[in-house]
Parts: C-alpha cells; sequence; structure tokens
DNA sequence: GTCTATACGGCGATAGAC
DNA sequence: GTCTATCGCCGTATAGAC
C-alpha cells in the first residue's frame, strides 16, 4: 500500500527496530537471533542487514532509541516543577511509570551493559555516556527544583539510578512486587541525601543509637 | 595420567565449573559456547555433557555455586559484629571487597538474572531464592547488630542489594570507578534508614528547605 | 531505492561408538 | 571419559523482483 513517492522505508526501520529492542530485552543479544527477528518484525532477514549493515549496527540503533527514550522520560518527569519536594514527587511518579509501563527500556540498558560492554568497547562508551547523561539529568532536575546546585547531587543521581536498577531487577524476579514501597523508600533516602548536603549537620544528628521504646523486639 | 583408582572427576567438574562462572559472567548465557567452554577449561566438550547433562544443567550448577559464595561471603562480612556501627562498617566492608576483588560473582547472578528468568521458570525461582536470602541475611545482620528487630529492614536490605547492583554496573563501566564514595553513601544511606525506623520522627525532620547559608550557588 | 529468495560456511548443542 | 558424526540455526553474501 503505497502511500506516495517517498519512502515506507521508514516504517520497515520501525517495525524491525520496536521487534529487536523487546526481544533483545527479553532474550539478551546473543540470545537473539536474527532469525526470529525477522519473524517477530514480518521483514524479511535479509532486509534487516539492508537497513543496518549487521547485527551490531542494528544494536547501536537499538540503543540509541533506547537511550534517547530513557533520558527523554527523566527529563519530562523533572521538568514540571513547583515547589522541590513537587518536582521530586513528579519525578519519581515518572520513573515510576518508567518502570511499571516500560521496563523493557531500563531492562534492556541493564542487559547488554553487562551482555555487551566487556567486549565492544563502542558500545561500552555508547553505554556509559548514556548513563552518564541520565545522572545529568537527574542532577539538572535537582539544580532546577531548587534554584541552587547541591554539592555532591552527583552522588544523589547515582543512588537514584542504582535504586531504579533495583528495582527493575526486583520487578524480573517477583512481577507481583510493588513498586510503592520501593519509591516511598527512594523519596525519602533522596530527601535525606539533598538536605543532609544542603546542612552538614543533619547527616549526623542520625545514629544507630536504640531509642529507650523501641517499636518491636524479640522478647 | 591416572593417579589412583577413586575419581579425578570432582576435579574436572571443578574446572568446568570455574570457566563456566567466569565465561557466563563475561559473556552471558546464551554468548557463550560450549566449545569455548571446553576449550578454556581443556576439557573435552562432551565431558561437559557427560558431568552436566545438557547446557542448562551446567547454569544450574554454576548458579548454585555463585549464590552460595555470595550468601557466605555476606553473612560472613555482617557476623563479626561487637557494637551496631561496627558491625555496619565490616559488613559494608565485606561487601566492598566482593565487588572489588570478585565482581563475577554479583555480575554473574544479575546477567543470569536479566538473560534467562524471563524464560527459565525454574531458573527464576532460584535466583528469586538467592536474592530472597541474600536479603535474609542482611536482615539477620542488623537484627544481630542491633539486638532488636528493626520494623521493615526488609527494605534497608533491598536498598542495600540495589546499591550494590548500581555499583556492579557502574564499575562495569568505568573500571576505574571508586567505590569509596559509594560505600560511603551507602553507609550514610543505611544508617538513616534504621535511625528513622527506630525512631520514627528522625525522617520527618529532614526537608528540602534551603539554608540561609547555601553552600554553593549559581550567582 | 527497498525488499525478497536462496544458498553457504561455520559453529551451536547433542548422540552414540569407542 | 574422548572421538567422530549429525543436524539445525547463526550471521552473512549475492542475485534479482518490485
Amino acid at each position: 500500500m503505497p502511500r506516495g513517492p517517498y519512502q515506507k522505508s521508514d516504517l520497515t526501520r520501525e517495525r524491525i527496530l520496536e521487534a529487536a529492542a523487546e526481544l533483545f530485552a527479553q532474550r539478551g543479544y546473543a540470545g537473539t537471533g536474527v532469525d526470529r527477528l525477522a519473524e517477530r518484525s514480518g521483514i524479511a532477514k535479509t532486509a534487516i542487514y539492508y537497513h543496518f549493515g549487521n547485527k551490531e549496527g542494528l544494536l547501536a540503533a537499538v540503543l540509541d532509541r533506547a537511550a534517547s527514550a530513557w533520558i527523554e522520560n527523566i527529563r519530562r518527569a523533572a521538568e514540571r516543577a513547583s515547589c522541590p519536594e513537587d518536582a521530586l514527587d513528579q519525578a519519581l511518579a515518572g520513573m515510576r511509570a518508567m518502570v511499571d509501563e516500560r521496563p523493557w527500556i531500563l531492562k534492556l540498558l541493564l542487559l547488554l551493559t553487562l551482555e555487551v560492554a566487556d567486549e565492544k568497547p563502542e558500545i561500552r562508551k555508547a553505554m556509559a555516556e548514556i548513563f552518564f547523561r541520565a545522572r545529568q539529568t537527574i542532577v539538572g532536575g535537582i539544580r532546577d527544583a531548587l534554584g541552587i546546585d547541591v554539592p555532591g547531587a552527583d552522588a544523589v543521581g547515582n543512588v537514584m539510578l542504582g535504586l531504579l536498577q533495583g528495582a527493575v531487577v526486583g520487578r524480573e524476579l517477583d512481577p507481583e512486587m510493588s513498586l510503592q514501597a520501593i519509591f516511598e523508600e527512594m523519596r525519602n533516602i533522596v530527601v535525606f541525601m539533598v538536605a543532609s548536603r544542603l546542612d552538614p549537620s543533619l547527616g549526623a544528628s542520625a545514629s544507630l543509637v536504640i531509642p529507650q521504646t523501641p517499636v518491636a523486639s524479640e522478647s
């Protein structure tokens, strides 16, 4: 069904990329045959090679796509600020929606990092760049929300990304697992980290002394 | 070269398992051919099938091995308590050493979770069990160190495991990355989480209000 | 320019004889 | 335990159809 003199090629590319993202996220790079990709996308195997050169070219394209989607998601989640705490809640809600509705994005990035970063320096560099940009986006969101540069905000980004990964892996092992608790915890931690950076005395106030009235005990 | 009437079989198994753990962690399950395993371990390809039945049997054995090593590592790290903060430092040091010296253990577990948990329910169950046990071990460590049950200690375990994953992935992307900062952060967070559970008013005290004298600003 | 049909060399996992 | 054989799928090249 030709719709004009121009390429339907883009649509084909799109379908291939979609299938590839899905299958790579499910079974990994090495575990996904080009045959399967062709079958899943309904496009001849060799057309894939026509469009992307080879399997690694396809991988790069998929990666690029997932990275953009991810960063964009984080960025959008962070931008709608009003007051700082509101911005944080918005950002967390956005991240949570991403884990909930499109978990394959993060899973794909994570899986490919572990699977191919070792062997393919190009891919590793791309990956490092992606995670760096993601962190920068978070740091930028914090800066925008508070109006000032928080010293050591990088660490906050790292922690958020780490917990996000944890959520994805946790979901993989138990799909029923509630995200509620995780993101509430994440909120507390982020608030604590930022607050203790704005007012260093705060960090010291917490200690492991048991209060007089323990909430629960073994006896 | 026979060295006695008894099996050198165990040694062979050992060598295969060692090579498998190494290669699975490096290139993933699907990405590692049995040919390569044979070459690496210096044992005939089909002997691998003799010992483990098939590739999946080998996977299960490798998993079991890595899981035991991991849990054992966490357990040992947590047990040498004296005062609570000391126990935490010991535990963190142990985890850090694990990430630093034997990163392949966690990487293997992580990679296999993402790669094969979807398709092989048995493996997923085993994986879930492993992570559950790891968390239980952490929770037990906290209980032992403090002498009481901390309510919601599960969440502390989840956060620690998430950050641990983050460290492994981060190292994968940048092997030079310092673990110092990560584990210091982890310490602060754990102390905060435990303290705010023992004394819930603490959690509320942190807020995102900017103090009068910001440490850094854009102006 | 965009895609399909067919073919091929190689390596994957596995079985059975020794 | 090893050796040899089998067979299917893997990634890829080429030749042409639309």
